[in-house]
DNA sequence: CTGAAAGCGCTAACAT
DNA sequence: ATGTTAGCGCTTTCAG
């Protein structure tokens, strides 16, 4: 590969000047830019990144660590991912993925080696151990997901808490008089993320509100068997005709829906279901489902957007950022009575 | 963060020294080995990965091209992703995300910067674009999926038209007189995937070769309208007693489930469906459906094994390296008469 | 077994 | 407006 000595010596400048007619920073004649620009193209020059960022500290690298493995959505984290690498790249960076399960001496690896500028952490835990490791360091970092103590670290999430209350809310509006809210999972309890309780919190004030009986049932796994039993302890009461159910895990949506046909319930006529999920997937179930959204692309974005501010200058106000869950009624729910 | 100099210092050897520990390239003494680490403990040292790639002209990353966006298959990629991940990290080297819409001169950008130092391409179609301009670069390149000119390209994949043989010899040996594969959908086929051809090769032999007919029924998107107007077209002839079902993209599955479901038909009873997905995705349908696998990790960890020895400058025999798939009766078909 | 020294290909002062 | 030069922090000769 061509270098910046090769592209100086035939433009017939420095070699300092072809990085100047690069980077911009400084003026040069428009004589003297043509030559350089020509002998760039002729050669193909690109800039060898570990040069430049050896001399530059900046590796324009944004590192990623994504949840993986069990327990991790398997399909839910797919539009963060697009949506950050696509960001990143509108901002001249490249993405350095890091699975989750490599924890926080990842972070310290990437830093460390500087390997990159600035690192997102998805999925965080309420109390998770890469949160000190990472505000110990002298790179942005933005937390997707709101732990206990973001220790001044940025957060971006969706509103958890306001997305309970507008399922709660809209099946209220349905006349339910008993919610259910299936799920979360045992494993996604037990992970001990903030959002399940958020949810929870939202959800049960605004039950509370309308006075009326919210219980939650949490299957074992998301496997069907166990979706399976958890919808059976749902409909015990067997009043199902007043039964609104919330499903605040995207993906046990088409086991809930596929179960209650198998009991003769038609969601949208006997039942009421609301699930929480991208309104991609909500248009895919059958059929289907009204929800409350996530917005994985918003908060991918607004994640992006801040860290590169932090990334051009250090001191922006950084706190909490919750993006509006919006709910949209679809075929699983009764319409409202008059 | 503490350079080798200072580690060098504070053992009190040479910047050399140091170098020489971490890589293991020359016989250090037993001593100086325990001063040097030591050295490298208190000061937490971890080599910069840009110096490091400038001077050894390797950067330690994998480049990894994925589909994103429409068309993508939204949770069939990530069991890949996250696969690759792994075995990359195994071998020391990091992953460098980039979308499939950069196209050709992301494979351009990457290789001339010198960001990584080998690369996957996943999803490649059956003329894909990127394929010239990777064969030209003179890193290993590995391609998932089989274009019609690999370019001495390795490519590694599922065998699909095997995996095509395996559905009809099922649903011939299930007693259907009348094979219909639903999908693939449209943009799948205008998307000029090899698969795609290979599947449709692989079952339209075996029904022959059982003397069956067989028809394919393209829904014009993924959507459920679409699904749900493909389903009714394959059920036309009405004889559905007879009829084995035959879906080869795995997210269509529920939607089709739910269609025979409505229409009073029970698989596994009075239709025969076969699904090709992966077993995790096959297991969480309802019911759970009879399968041919697709092997995502498997295809995975085969590309970067391959990867990794060319890197390793092995001159290895590179070719097509298909992956069997297998079949697994779940719920959704009927038992074998006798 | 170890050290000194020459780069790797850039960026960014410091000069005019 | 441009050239000269000193690094950035490593790897890898070359010398002993």
């Amino acid at each position: 590969m061509a270098t910046s000595r090769d592209v100086a010596r035939l433009a017939g400048v420095s070699q300092s000047t072809v990085s100047y007619v690069m980077s911009g920073r400084r003026s040069i004649s428009a004589e003297t830019r043509r030559r350089v620009e020509e002998a760039m193209a002729t050669l193909r020059f690109q800039p060898n990144a570990g040069a430049r960022a050896l001399a530059s500290r900046r590796s324009q690298v944004v590192g990623l660590m994504v949840p993986f493995g069990p327990g991790a959505d398997t399909a839910g984290v797919l539009p963060f991912i697009e949506s950050i690498a696509k960001c990143a790249r509108a901002e001249e960076h490249n993405v350095l993925l890091v699975t989750e399960d490599e924890g926080a001496e990842a972070v310290e690896r990437l830093a460390g080696r500087a390997q990159c500028d600035a690192l997102v952490l998805m999925d965080v835990g309420a109390a998770d151990s890469r949160i000190a490791v990472a505000a110990a360091l002298d790179l942005p970092v933005i937390l997707i997901g709101v732990p206990d103590d973001p220790a001044h670290l940025p957060c971006v999430d969706v509103d958890f808490d306001r997305a309970g209350q507008l399922a709660v809310d809209e099946l209220a509006a349905c006349g339910h008089r008993r919610i259910v809210q299936l799920g979360y999972v045992r494993p996604s309890v037990e992970r001990d993320v903030n959002y399940v309780r958020r949810f929870d919190r939202g959800a049960r004030a605004a039950a509370r509100r309308h006075g009326i009986p919210y219980t939650q049932v949490i299957p074992e796994d998301a496997g069907n068997a166990a979706v399976e039993a958890a919808l059976e302890e749902a409909l015990a009461p067997d009043d199902a005709g007043n039964l609104g159910l919330v499903v605040p895990e995207g993906r046990l949506t088409s086991a809930v829906l596929t179960g209650l046909a198998d009991r003769g319930l038609t969601p949208g006529r006997d039942v009421s279901v609301i699930a929480i999920c991208t309104d991609e997937a909500a248009e895919t179930t059958q059929p289907p489902v009204t929800n409350v959204s996530l917005e994985p692309r918003e908060v991918s974005r607004r994640a992006m957007h801040t860290l590169f501010r932090l990334l051009a200058d250090r001191h922006e106000p950084t706190g909490i950022d919750l993006v509006q869950p919006h709910l949209t009624r679809r075929r699983t729910t009764l319409p409202h009575p008059h």
